[in-house]
DNA sequence: CGATTCGTTGACATGCTTCAAACTTCGTGG
DNA sequence: CCACGAAGTTTGAAGCATGTCAACGAATCG
């Protein structure tokens, strides 16, 4: 149905990092940590007064109307961000235009991190009601953690969990067999130097409980896969003939 | 059917941290950090050399035969690991005594993460073959990140993300919404000061989405709920009246 | 106050699970 | 090394939960 994302008045956002700069923007207020009530151990409040002693108050905090925006998927990774009051959501635009939520922000929980690896953000986040924000920038958390390796690591682990949401959330059981050989033909060791050819470690029954089926399941559409010329099964060794054929199959994936 | 993990021989691991120490246990054999081949930039061979210059080879890797566990629900978070070579298998044990597969790790990949939050172990990691794994203790990690609290940061998403899939992988369209009710009442502010009513901020078609159903399911699963006398829906208002019995519906979460 | 989005309900179609049974491979001990 | 039992895999048949299509009612927004 609706192929784009409605852009409303209030949408398009994007929380200015800098203390003012020129952004037109829907933030209604802009608030510094001072202000901010929560009693709890805050890791932006925190990060933000540990060894930089920036007395001068930081306004890290927006008050975003809703509809709002605060990162879309492609931008760039500028901080993570904090719920302060409100309300978001997360969500993936497919390729078939289609929208597929990943989660729900409520006052507290942290969000964004799944860019800290540098590559930028893949999903976007939009608030449900007038919200507020608090934001670490990504430069501070860069110089205060053991490196950018781990920052990737952390989100890689995001990324493939995010991916396995989106499958078990949208895909059929073709589309989930299908990710799931794609997946294995990247990060499994080839059979003997095979390009095309994979030698699976899990059973059957593993294979199936991951991809939230019944095992039966998973046999019939290996065969069908077999029957269509896609591949060919010999025990757990998997021998791919029509990758083009899979991936059309699998659909929508999260690239890194 | 098979309520209990089945330990085999080969079974019951947990890799010991120390140097020797008693452990028995059927690690194969026991190598550093200089005879690992892995030409990319490898966490554990990071943290371990840069600001502790300790150049006697740490005996962080360790050969594990088929079946043996590197850590299991409940267990205390040691280290992260990295799996060298072979292939893991990560679970979770279900009240029901069934496991839910949360997914597998090839080499390159780094696990353990989800418990740096300090809570323990809430998944179980089994080797699918012969498998080196290489480890990087929790106490260095501690050390040079910005603090216990940006670990808990990590954890918390990671484990919510885990909770999804596991819901998204095990319960039907009734279950689904009972967890997500629960999710929310847990989350959400309530609606002025009642204790058991939420007001939700997302549309039916963000919650269908986001639980991987057809909106008219959530309806319909909502009716069910209120002509069972379970909860009480107006609007985007719920009001729960038996909240055992929705946690019953809902079956196994993570508790974090 | 009209238009548009959101929510609800019914009827029907179907993809997947469940149940059942046979076959194959693996592992262990004689 | 072979034999036997256990575990893993495959296939068929039937039932059901959930998706799809359709239509209407309710609420929100400008």
């Amino acid at each position: 149905m609706a192929i784009q994302l409605q852009r409303t008045a209030t949408d398009n956002v994007g929380i200015p990092l800098s203390r003012e700069g020129g952004y037109t923007q829907p933030s209604l207020q802009v608030l510094s940590c001072q202000t901010c009530n929560t009693r709890s151990n805050c890791v932006v409040k925190q990060l933000n007064l540990t060894r930089v002693q920036s007395y001068q108050p930081v306004k890290n905090r927006r008050v975003l109307s809703k509809g709002s925006h605060v990162f879309r998927g492609g931008d760039e990774a500028k901080a993570i961000y904090v719920v302060s009051r409100g309300s978001i959501k997360s969500y993936m635009l497919m390729e078939d235009g289609e929208e597929q939520v990943l989660n729900f922000y409520m006052p507290g929980d942290v969000f964004g991190l799944e860019a800290m690896g540098g590559g930028g953000h893949i999903s976007s986040t939009v608030t449900l009601e007038t919200t507020t924000v608090c934001m670490l920038p990504m430069s501070k958390l860069r110089d205060r953690v053991l490196g950018q390796n781990f920052l990737n690591v952390i989100s890689t682990n995001l990324l493939r969990d995010h991916n396995q949401m989106l499958m078990l959330a949208r895909k059929d059981a073709e589309g989930r067999l299908a990710s799931f050989i794609l997946d294995m033909l990247k990060r499994v060791d080839r059979e003997h130097g095979s390009d095309n050819a994979i030698k699976l470690t899990m059973t059957r029954q593993d294979i199936a409980n991951y991809l939230g089926q019944a095992i039966e399941t998973v046999c019939r559409t290996l065969r069908k896969f077999q029957d269509g010329g896609i591949l060919k099964v010999t025990r757990r060794t998997v021998e791919i003939y029509d990758y083009d054929g899979l991936l059309k199959i699998a659909g929508s994936q999260i690239a890194r």
